[in-house]
DNA sequence: CGGGATGGTTGCGAAACGAAACCTAAACCG
DNA sequence: CGGTTTAGGTTTCGTTTCGCAACCATCCCG
């Protein structure tokens, strides 16, 4: 049996991770999003096995999540592995997760989130996006648009 | 060889990964966050296996993320699996998942997020918390607290 | 031509995953 | 009392994925 694909599954959150979800995966994102771009530095800083970064890395670009950019100028072949606008936009997701790491994990590392300019600390919030005042998460919802009544989409009242 | 554990990194998101990035893992609290609490409702939600269910449910109440309650007094045996207060704080992960991925998925169903008292559309954002002011991702940062000097964390500038 | 750098692929053993069957204990049913 | 149902798993077994090390293919440089 192979695993089980989620991609046919009618929730954005199971269709995020069936791109995001294998093991490797979203600490390959994490460096990217840190600047990291070529092949055997993605493999020495995750200590990644280099067939599993490989096919990682080959996902990533189907996905339309990396690019796969040669550069023919610099003198032996070398390869970038480059974020898209879809593959930035997850940084939110990387976000969600060190906070949530941050907080609640006692025997981890304590880091501060925090803005750069004036070291402010700076967390994730729902935000409604009429007025720019935070939602509560309980007066939140996931709701449907295309075939109302298909599967309900389970959510999350936090 | 046993799958290289992200435990020990001194990252917060590799060791949130390692605690919820197995797979079914986010889609088995994504349920519990819908209000699911019991064995077979988890099953016959996500068509997993059952033992593969078992696995992870041992596995998120090890870390803090379930708690694993019988319910006495209700005729047949129960046994309730309920969010802790560390499950219900990463509710933020699956709401970044599913607005990225309600975003980026162009064949996935579109969805809604929105206030549920007068429907206006809900995000994600970075919000300073001194003064509730949104904040640019390239005005953020993750430093480190403890050991200054000791491997940087990657992160995060989308 | 002999390296070195870069970006992989191959082979193989060990875990993890998936499906179905089975097990256990308590209720309930007649 | 014996049989069935309900709930929550465990076992078994075959397939897939992971991890490691070794190897390969290009290109460039001297």
């Amino acid at each position: 049996m192979r695993r089980k694909s989620f991609a046919d599954m009618p929730c954005p959150i199971a269709r995020a991770l069936d791109a995001l979800g294998e093991w490797w995966t979203l600490l390959i994102l994490r460096e990217a999003h840190a600047g990291v771009r070529r092949f055997d530095d993605f493999q020495e800083k995750l200590g990644i096995a280099r067939n599993i970064l490989a096919s990682r890395l080959k996902g990533l670009v189907a996905a339309g999540i990396l690019e796969k950019r040669p550069l023919p100028q610099e003198g032996v072949r070398r390869i970038e592995y480059c974020l898209t606008q879809k593959g930035r936009e997850m940084g939110m997701i990387l976000m969600a997760l060190a906070d949530w790491g941050n907080r609640f994990d006692p025997e981890g590392p304590k880091v501060a989130i925090e803005t750069i300019d004036t070291g402010e600390p700076v967390r994730l919030q729902l935000v409604n996006m009429t007025n720019g005042k935070p939602v509560a998460p309980q007066n939140m919802q996931v709701r449907r648009l295309d075939d109302a009544t298909a599967s309900f989409i389970p959510i999350i009242s936090a």
